[in-house]
DNA sequence: TGAGAGATCAAACAGTTGTTTGATTTATTT
DNA sequence: AAATAAATCAAACAACTGTTTGATCTCTCA
């Protein structure tokens, strides 16, 4: 990392606090205000510099197109990041579709720690664009009998919705009173088993259990 | 919400994607080719309609300011995220000092699950920017010791940078060996106890603990 | 002191973009 | 069918912005 000169650290500075207070790059002029520079050109010759330095940028030829490399711009995580309707909560409440109408509380987390997200179902709707479709939906669970697994009474999962499910899974499923709960599924002969984690509870047995979601992720707040 | 013309559905379709694809909103004259009209005035007279019905917001005279109102605009959630680094692993590594100084991956969380962070260290550093000044960290645990408050082997825990700690907190520590390990902190006559949770693992006693920060969140993915 | 390099300046140029103008086409109403 | 309204068009205008030009200033070094 060179040394710049203190006018080039005012010019990185300036652009910095641009980017965060109006969400985009400034204009060279705007530049040279905040620097005290009186002629566009002296920016842009600074700017120059700052470029063969490999700490500036510009991704094209379009306006306030700078970029400061080696600082994590905003852009870069935000990208990798969706949107999360919090659609209510598991065992012993409503079923879901009840809540999904409402307007709920959204979250965004980074696909990073998703799973993969069907690629053409994204495509699909890149027209129409209901950008939050609900391929992941997030749940607070009620009460304690998913503990062996991690899961707690007022924790956070993370489903991603799907409508069958292999054996051992950790899903959300409506059972037969409409009640949606958190379990592990297990398909036997003639009906699924609904396996708590945590001895103290007893695995519901039903021929008629709906899959919601599989559970990706648990969030425990202390 | 009123009915509109297919054109102006059109028109809504094409902005949401151009930002979608660019990060920016389109120009009228990007629009009016996406939607097939010639002239730019064409394209106008259907943002001025858009915006009569209250569909449409230029934000301001400057170019590509365009915004859909009543959708949820990517800002809103982004506003609210806070980037955090993964600094490491924990229990049986190296102390996370040593992983600070590297290049760590970043996940940028929302701040509805994370604890207040001081306003005003924030603050301080808008100017000289460094915003991911760490203040909360990341970091992979290694290990079953502390299972039965549901932290397993694999899992994320985000952690908020301090010093102290009350008794009863789950801690982020370093003990005499320079090795950082997750536990649960109680202050005893003249040492401290780390204590697992999990009646497979000994508590630490130890005089020379430094806490290195308190654990606010856990992320499991299954 | 003086030559040269670098920084800065005012000014102008060119491309992009929002806006306006006036004519033409299309749709609707009478 | 005639008239009115709405939509669309090509063209031009003006503001914004990146870039270039040529002159002026400042500093360093011989």
């Amino acid at each position: 990392m060179q040394n710049l000169t203190t006018k080039q650290e005012a010019i990185l500075s300036a652009i910095r606090q641009h980017i965060r207070n109006t969400g985009q790059s400034p204009t060279v002029r705007e530049i040279g205000q905040a620097v005290n520079l009186k002629s566009s050109c002296s920016v842009q010759k600074q700017i120059e510099s700052l470029e063969r330095a490999g700490r500036l940028r510009r991704s094209s030829f379009k306006y306030r197109s700078i970029e400061i490399i080696g600082e994590h711009s905003q852009q870069s995580h935000i990208i990798d990041t969706l949107v999360i309707p919090l659609l209510g909560r598991v065992a012993g409440g409503n079923p879901i579709e009840a809540l999904q109408e409402s307007d709920p509380e959204l979250i965004s987390l980074p696909t990073s720690l998703l799973p993969r997200v069907d690629q053409n179902r994204q495509k699909k709707s890149c027209d129409e664009q209901n950008f939050s479709k609900v391929e992941l939906f997030g749940l607070r669970v009620v009460g304690r009998s998913m503990i062996d697994v991690g899961i707690d009474d007022g924790d956070l999962v993370i489903a991603r919705q799907q409508s069958s499910a292999q054996n051992g899974d950790i899903v959300v499923a409506l059972v037969e009173d409409n009640e949606a709960t958190v379990k592990k599924y297990y398909r036997e002969a003639d009906r699924i088993r609904l396996q708590p984690a945590n001895d103290a509870f007893l695995p519901i047995y039903s021929r008629d259990v709906r899959i919601l979601g599989k559970v990706a992720l648990s969030i425990k707040q202390f």
